[in-house]
DNA sequence: GTAACATTCAAACGTTCGTTTGAATCGCCC
DNA sequence: GGGCGATTCAAACGAACGTTTGAATGTTAC
């Protein structure tokens, strides 16, 4: 066998997540049909139930591939943060940079697909599927209770239930900044090619992350105005 | 004809666009099938074709029926702020009060159904049918232009390129705040009964959402930097 | 009462869906 | 080079989808 005909283990696989993350992203993971997944990938029809045994388990298997490796790398963010600043308490944009870093990162990744799943998670979140959202849930769930706790040390003055809101509040922001199309432009003269300079819209983000995080705290007599 | 049996005018109609609403949120457009909703609704089968023409027409004819008047409410509370004010520049938190105060108003209302339709609505944007993207930024677009003028008139320091990121933020923070499930509960800790306290709800949307749009600028040589 | 129109109904239409099947082909070790 | 597990292939499966049809029923006006 020559060296050239070598061919790459799981090459199907690979090849149909690929595309599984193109499509899904297009169009959906309902409207995404296996016939059209598995012609795109150039694969046979079969091939995602041989592999993966389902869709469903397709998409199971879609999310692991990037999102535990996203997950673990939030949370060696973190640590080197923490460790490298010893006993002192670390700063919320710090923090705020460690989580939404990984995911901008990938943002530039077009060639990767990495800016394709991106897009598709930040959809996820608002899926009416309920196994995806407990899926994408309990994939979070580690890190999210991580980054609370280094939130709520770095932000000692803040209510731990107004925190969690504003966790919330963050998590919509990037989700939604993450999953807008090039097709939608809800407010005009929003000029498209601003959104794929990572480097300009991570610093946008931050600012306006950070400045929520740290607002002042609502009057809690709002609760008794009522 | 006895009064009490008088049939209500488009009680098919009216019948079909509650159930819709009810179902979409809970399971999505592509996963509501038409069999599940007319029988829900106690309605034939034929019955949206009947009164729709076809379950596309249904769905748009459904963000009509709320949009309309919640976009005429929305552009009537800023004109009568301004009316108000005088020649005196608006608050930033009064034009953002103008705008989410009509979506929270409706979440609020749990037996008429407009809870489900702002959540179907937080959900729709990210939708990835093009139709129905199209569909909401054509309805949202004379509001958006209307608060997009009136918050660089009370923002003028702020750059309009960067205004109109941070509305877009702002309108992420607010459809996945509004999108969001009682069963994803991405950070531990959430009460979920806070959730519709629409009043305290309002108040940390307010707080975090002024703070953000008001910002110190992100330095603009982090361009260069890159 | 009856003609004209609006609505509801049960049944069927053709299409597309995810999945399964069993044979054919490939890659590799002995 | 023959055997064997892994993979690919064309074809078909039953189910569910949105929509259409034509008859039946209800409503209104004269």
């Amino acid at each position: 066998m020559s060296l050239r005909a070598i061919k790459p283990q799981n090459e199907t696989r690979t090849r149909i997540l690929d595309v599984a993350e193109e499509l899904f992203m297009q169009h959906g993971f309902e409207a995404t049909s296996m016939r059209l997944l598995t012609s795109t990938a150039r694969v046979n029809l079969a091939a995602v139930n041989y592999h993966f045994g389902s869709k469903d388990a397709l998409i199971e298997a879609l999310f692991h591939r990037r999102l535990d490796p996203m997950n673990a790398e939030r949370i060696a963010a973190l640590d080197a943060l923490e460790q490298q600043a010893g006993e002192q308490p670390l700063a919320a944009e710090q923090i705020i940079r460690a989580f939404i870093g990984t995911s901008l990162r990938m943002i530039e990744d077009a060639r990767g697909g990495g800016r394709n799943f991106i897009r598709l998670l930040g959809r996820a979140y608002t899926e009416p599927a309920k196994q995806i959202r407990a899926l994408i849930g309990q994939l979070h769930a580690p890190v999210m209770e991580r980054f609370k706790t280094a939130l709520a040390r770095a932000l000692p003055q803040i209510p731990l239930d107004e925190l969690v809101w504003r966790m919330h509040f963050m998590f919509g922001t990037l989700s939604y900044t993450l999953a807008a199309t090039d097709t939608v432009q809800l407010i005009a003269g929003c000029k498209p090619e601003d959104r794929y300079d990572a480097r300009l819209l991570e610093a946008r983000l931050i600012a306006f992350l950070c400045a929520g995080l740290l607002a002042p705290l609502p009057h809690r007599n709002v609760m008794k105005a009522a």
